[in-house]
RNA sequence: GCGGACGUGGCGAAACGGUAGACGCAGCAGACUUAAAAUCUGCUUCCCCUCGGGGAGUGCGGGUUCGAAACCCGCCGUCCGCACCA
């Protein structure tokens, strides 16, 4: 059937693995472990994919926004590091072998297998030599002697403290994987323990963590914002409050407040219900020891979700006040107080806070009233249902009467300092990073427990600790617990029987110095100070936005730490920093509440939609995350096979700003592949009659398809540069519509603009831009070798420009004129338009306002 | 509650304070075909019209400016983050 009719088609099919073996035959995207000679470096990295099985459309949209970097970057001079790997520990390699008795490093390496022949697939220009797994021991026993550091360090503390305890996944989460008070992977609600466990010293580095975000030039505000609010810095003070009697051998409490201005408007003070005193206090009465309980049982999650109920009772304990001779106020526990915070104890000014307002009108407690607001008189000023909580002139507040805010909070905070009953205090949000995770797939965490000498390193020769193979994952909790011998050694100081540390780490540890890994990924030493120094920090980093806190924040202290140890010369690990959108698809819904597949039903031209299989209308769901739950999701790899890997680039790039969420939609990809057949027609129709390359003068038709071809180059090199991929797009469309307008114009000007239009695409369609190069030059090598194409200014000049003609800012008339006219002339020519003369209607010209090559606007 | 981002045709979107809607998707009309596919050409913000044009228009209401989608003030809406944070 295939004859002479047929018409011509690329067959991406045979193309694109032919360039892909090219590319590597020529090993266009290796680096040396040192960047070397004067072209400066770059370092693009995206964030590296779970194995978690297939590819999916976020990894698609993810590593063709790096690629295009990565390609752009090295065609404009620089050494380009580009490396790829597996984030390759935890959890759903623990969950497979439960349920189907895989051995989780089978299972993940398998999928690796299976992901990295996806993604070679995507010709995406990586450096493979690279590649690792945090799985692999020659990762991890690198991580284990990077943990020791730490641990010399006085970076790593071992703390016993309440933990969030998953039920369901029975492990240890930190407070980043609680979400609304549940487990961020199980969903099951979190309780409280109580466990011995490991954390690195994130909050000594809060304040530099903080600052430093302000250097973040290339990272988005609101990323830079997540962070400082979780980083969370607040001023206040610490104030230490006398227990009229001393209870359980504790004489005072202390609370932090940012309002020390407001303690003359006391009226009680509040603890946590896990708060020592709160503790000592249920021993005195079942009562109270009740009321414990029982907020305990509900749990910070529950609190959350009835948020506005406030309850407590009171201890019958009694606090003094610093600053008044005599006054003693009722110390209460609360159920909005938490632990957590500051000092796990407040005092309670009602007048000046909502919810301790709320508090005491609920209990029947004093509000006497202490800021004034601006503008009201203090005989009448009356506090209703609604705290002050905006500055004012302090009364009713012995020393600090008439005292602003700000200066109030200045002399409180002397005077407390200077009788010793507290100090100035910077508190912070953030918690110490705990990395102790019960579970088997992860990095063992090398120490060992001797009774004798306590917690012992590992020692250096000893390292890696590495898993045992042999586990049985029939039992619930840690198989390297129930382990029958792995645990159990002899202690490297004593040589006594001792065990071995059987908790692993988070996995966010692996994650957060992977990209210091890459530059030297197979030495023997966790880093290389030339490596690692020559390529940090990493220029351009590209992910999802839900990294925004965890990863980035934790892979930021990482490097902080390392850089105080010496490890490395950089206190930042990512210079730029870009946050992709999702990549969503419309999801159908038939009637019986059944979820369709998107190649299960029939979509009509209106958007609606019907069951293929029933003839039943669905509904439809427009811009749905893809989930496997409602079968929306899209395989690449299906894509791949029908239109190949440069029309899913194209249209990924083509349809939105990359950082917005994106809809995956059939006729989008068909238009994508459509414009990769024109090209192509393009390039294979004219190849042939092409004079060889070189440039002559050019006139008319010519002249003009050089200033597009200019213009295209200049246009599509911004768009690249803030990336603008979609406009890059719809330049090289434009450029396409001009090239085909242009005719049989000038041959060659017409080579000129075939060979840009093949070079200019190639960040962003590769392999296409190959095929066409080879068909212009054959033999002449490849794009991917090429440097970019700088735009002529000349050429790109126009010799004429149209202006537009406003009369009163209105649009009346456009005019053609030579680029350069004097003003005189552009007026003239303006006030001459039939168009312009009605407008005007005989008044006269009040003022002429000229921009050059843009607008002319009489002011009448 | 606090903080932030964003509102432009049927849809995705462009637009140094200077011709709003480039480019694409969808749609309509036509060409080529026995037919379809593929491909190509034209039209496509809304309203009015004497086919020359005219009016309105970037969530709403004001303001600054010769000129505002963009800058300022105030609303409304959507989304995101944090959330009894003392």
């Amino acid at each position: 059937m295939n004859d002479a009719a047929t018409p011509a088609r690329y067959d991406f099919a045979s193309a694109e693995p032919r360039w892909q073996h090219a590319w590597e035959d020529a090993r266009c995207f290796s680096v040396p472990d040192v960047p070397y000679g004067s072209r400066p470096k770059y370092y693009v990295l995206e964030m590296f994919p779970y194995p978690s099985g297939k590819i999916h459309m976020g990894h698609v949209r993810n590593y063709t926004l790096g690629d295009v970097v990565a390609r752009y970057k090295r065609a404009r001079g620089f050494q380009v590091l580009h490396p790829m790997g597996w984030d390759a520990f935890g959890l759903p390699a623990e969950n497979a072998a439960r349920e189907r008795g895989v051995h989780p490093a089978a299972w993940t390496y398998q999928n690796i297998d299976t992901m990295r022949a996806e993604l070679k697939r995507m010709g995406l220009s990586l450096e493979w030599e690279r590649e690792f797994a945090t799985c692999d021991p020659s990762y991890y026993g690198q991580q284990q002697k990077l943990f020791l550091d730490f641990l010399r360090a006085g970076l790593v503390e071992r703390k016993e403290s309440a933990v969030n305890w998953d039920p369901v996944d029975h492990t240890v989460l930190a407070n980043e994987q609680v979400i609304d008070g549940r487990g961020w992977r199980s969903g099951a609600l979190v309780e409280k323990k109580r466990l011995s466990q490991w954390f690195l010293s994130i909050t000594r580095f809060a304040p530099e963590l903080l600052e430093a975000l302000d250097g973040l030039d290339r990272w988005p505000e609101r990323v830079k914002l997540m962070q400082a609010n979780w980083i969370g810095r607040s001023e206040g003070a610490r104030v230490r409050f006398a227990l009229t009697e001393p209870v359980a051998g504790m004489e005072q409490v202390e609370v932090f407040t940012t309002r020390p201005d407001t303690l003359f408007g006391m009226s009680f003070l509040a603890v946590a219900a896990d708060h020592p005193l709160a503790t000592a206090a249920a021993g005195r009465s079942p009562e109270v020891a009740a009321f414990i309980t029982e907020v305990r049982s509900l749990g910070t999650s529950e609190a959350a979700i009835e948020q506005a109920e406030k309850r407590g009772i009171d201890t019958g304990l009694r606090v003094a006040h610093p600053f008044i001779e005599g006054a003693s106020y009722p110390v209460w526990i609360a159920n909005f107080v938490l632990m957590e915070y500051g000092t796990g104890a407040i005092f309670g000014c009602p007048s000046g806070d909502q919810r301790d307002l709320d508090f005491a009108r609920k209990y029947g407690l004093p509000v006497p009233p202490v800021i004034l607001p601006p503008g009201e008189d203090p005989a009448t000023f009356a506090i209703g249902d609604t705290a002050y909580t905006e500055d004012g002139t302090l009364y009713n507040s012995g020393f600090l009467d008439g005292l602003g805010t700000a200066e109030g909070k200045r002399a409180a905070i002397a005077a407390l300092e200077k009788i010793g009953a507290g100090t100035g205090v910077v508190n912070w949000r953030l918690r110490d990073w705990g990395v102790s995770r019960q579970r088997y797939w992860g990095c063992p965490i090398p120490v060992i427990h001797c009774e004798a000498c306590g917690v012992v390193p590992v020692p250096d020769d000893q390292l890696p600790v590495t898993l045992p193979e042999d586990v049985d994952f029939s039992k619930p909790g840690n198989p390297l617990d129930h382990h029958p011998v792995w645990k159990h050694v002899g202690c490297p100081q004593c040589g006594k029987p001792a065990q071995r540390e059987t908790d692993t780490f988070d996995t966010f540890v692996d994650s957060s110095w992977y990209f210091a890994r890459f530059t030297a990924p197979k030495a023997g030493t966790p880093l290389v100070p030339a490596a690692v120094n020559g390529w940090l920090p990493v220029d351009q980093y590209i992910g999802g936005i839900e990294h925004a806190i965890l990863h980035l924040l934790y892979s930021r202290f990482f490097t902080r730490a390392l850089h105080s140890m010496g490890y490395v010369g950089v206190a930042e690990p990512f210079a730029g920093l870009f946050t992709q959108g999702m990549v969503q698809h419309a999801s159908y819904k038939a009637r019986d509440g059944r979820w369709l597949a998107p190649d299960e039903v029939e979509v009509a031209a209106d958007g609606s939609a019907t069951d293929k299989a029933s003839g039943l209308p669905v509904t439809v769901s427009r811009n749905d995350k893809m989930s496997k739950s409602k079968r929306n999701t899209i395989d690449p790899g299906a894509i791949i096979d029908q239109y190949g890997a440069d029309t899913a680039r194209w249209f990924i790039l083509s349809d939105n700003p990359p950082d917005r969420d994106m809809e995956w939609t059939a006729a989008g990809v068909a238009g994508a592949s459509r414009f990769s057949q024109r090209l192509w027609r393009l390039v294979n129709g004219a190849a042939a009659t092409l004079p060889p390359p070189g440039t002559e003068p050019a006139e008319g038709a010519a002249r003009d398809l050089r200033r597009a071809t200019h213009r295209t180059i200049a246009a599509v090199t911004e768009a690249l540069e803030s990336f603008a991929f979609n406009v890059a797009v719809a330049r090289i469309h434009e450029f396409a519509n001009a090239i085909e307008a242009a005719g049989e114009a000038d041959g060659a000007a017409r080579r000129e603009a075939l060979e840009a239009a093949a070079r200019l695409i190639s960040p962003m369609m590769p392999h296409l831009a190959e095929e066409l190069w080879s068909l212009l030059r054959p033999g002449a090598g490849l794009v991917a070798g090429l440097p970019w194409l700088e735009s002529d200014a000349e050429l790109a000049k126009a010799d004429s420009v149209t202006l537009a003609v406003q009369v009163l800012g209105k649009l009346r008339s456009t005019i053609e004129v030579p680029v350069g006219a004097d003003e005189a002339t552009v007026f003239a020519a303006a006030e001459a338009e039939e168009n312009v003369q009605r407008a005007i209607a005989g008044r006269p010209i009040r003022k002429r306002i000229h921009v050059p090559g843009r607008i002319v606007n009489f002011v009448v």
